[in-house]
DNA sequence: TTTGAGATTTAGGGCCATCTAACCCTAAAT
DNA sequence: ATTTAGGGTTAGATGGCCCTAAATCTCAAA
């Protein structure tokens, strides 16, 4: 009814969707999915048509309820699988991106649901990332900011690690840049790079302002404003 | 580099191979997988030409040694997935199937291992099917026969039962016919059905010919000749 | 040995998702 | 108000997988 790509394309707007709150270009889509412009373009005609998006030539698209709703349950699958294979099958929180990005639209409604009692219907994947519920409703925005908005001397809280790249992830991972850790801000440097101490492993990471920018956290406690 | 349609087509072929001796008709191909003769054809050629099936034309095919090596991996993948799903996410017996089937393309082997890890290396599904080991070597022919080459009287042990279908898998196990059961043959109809009777469940089934044929079974114990 | 029923292949077309090349629109800078 | 750089869209082609209709082959029966 629905192809794996055209479900691509509406995960990818959504996510794209999550970051700026104006209409997703066709540039954004096709770097996002590593497609040529004129693919997206025309991917974007079918979604209209079947009512995915709307659509103002040359100005972007945004998606329609169904269009959100599709892409939720991708999103849940997802990342129910990505909960899954770290819990229950000793998969690395760093590897786990790219098994759950094939698998995602090949299982049944019935393997979701046995996987979410397995995990006992759980509401954060192992990025720190929020499992959009069964009933597919859309989540309101979570409030923790880029870490790219708060300065030196800051201490905050990572609170999700936007799942993009396994060498990313695993660079993270070994500096201790996990959902929940706290962080102090040691340096923003002027071409964006920020340095953060973790208080748990005794040692600071380097996060070029791409990598920062998909780190999510809360302002931490020990400098209340 | 190996799509999942060709994939399909070649566990087609190694399974129809599995039950004849004889080259594999592009119409036998065509019933497994519906679709048309045409089709088949035309995906024979791109097989033969990237070496995965030796060809005569109008005498039908043969998996080559490679061609059989692939199968031999989607169905290890198909089966590891069909104990997994029983085993560790509550699945019936009659429902894995299809899960399995949309599943078998999309798994990576790092998944495959860790999911044979899970099973401690299991050698048989649960329809009683072989496993195809890690080495993808090609096992040899079960020794078990169709019951369908059983007289009436016989008594005779359950090895395999072919997954086709749910709603006959779910017919048999309601009527207690499953890997490992004893059955005696009641009665042979004209028309080759097969009436038997389980010691367990004291009750008996009737299987007409078609389903018959997909159960494989061993000699009983009890009546020895 | 011939023939014809049934199976196989060839021919030609469609849809999907992708590409490159060429054209066109928007918006910012002058 | 004009220009122009950059991105968006249109046009046209490709490869994958499928189809129907027509031509061709095989094999067993007459």
């Amino acid at each position: 009814m629905l192809s794996d790509v055209m479900e691509d394309y509406l995960k990818a707007i959504y996510q794209l969707q999550r970051e700026t709150d104006e209409r997703i270009k066709t540039s954004a889509i096709a770097e996002e999915l590593d497609v040529t412009s004129p693919t997206v373009t025309s991917m974007l005609d079918k979604l209209e048509e079947r009512g995915f998006v709307d659509r103002e030539k040359y100005r972007g698209v945004t998606l329609t309820d169904e269009g959100e709703t599709v892409a939720l349950e991708v999103v849940r699958h997802h990342r129910l699988l990505e909960a899954y294979l770290t819990e229950h099958l000793d998969y690395d929180w760093a590897e786990v991106h790219e098994e759950a990005d094939r698998l995602e639209h090949h299982i049944s409604e019935d393997f979701e649901a046995r996987v979410a009692d397995a995990l006992g219907q759980p509401t954060v994947d192992p990025h720190g990332s929020p499992i959009p519920s069964a009933d597919l409703e859309p989540p309101e925005r979570p409030d923790g900011k880029s870490v790219t908005e708060f300065e030196e001397g800051d201490v905050v809280v990572v609170e999700e690690v936007a799942d993009r790249d396994a060498d990313v992830l695993s660079y993270l991972a070994d500096h201790g840049v996990e959902p929940g850790v706290e962080l102090e801000i040691v340096e923003v440097a002027p071409f964006g790079m920020i340095t953060a101490r973790s208080s748990e492993h005794d040692e600071s990471v380097s996060l070029p302002d791409t990598v920062a920018h998909h780190v999510r956290v809360a302002r931490g406690a020990e400098i209340e404003q």
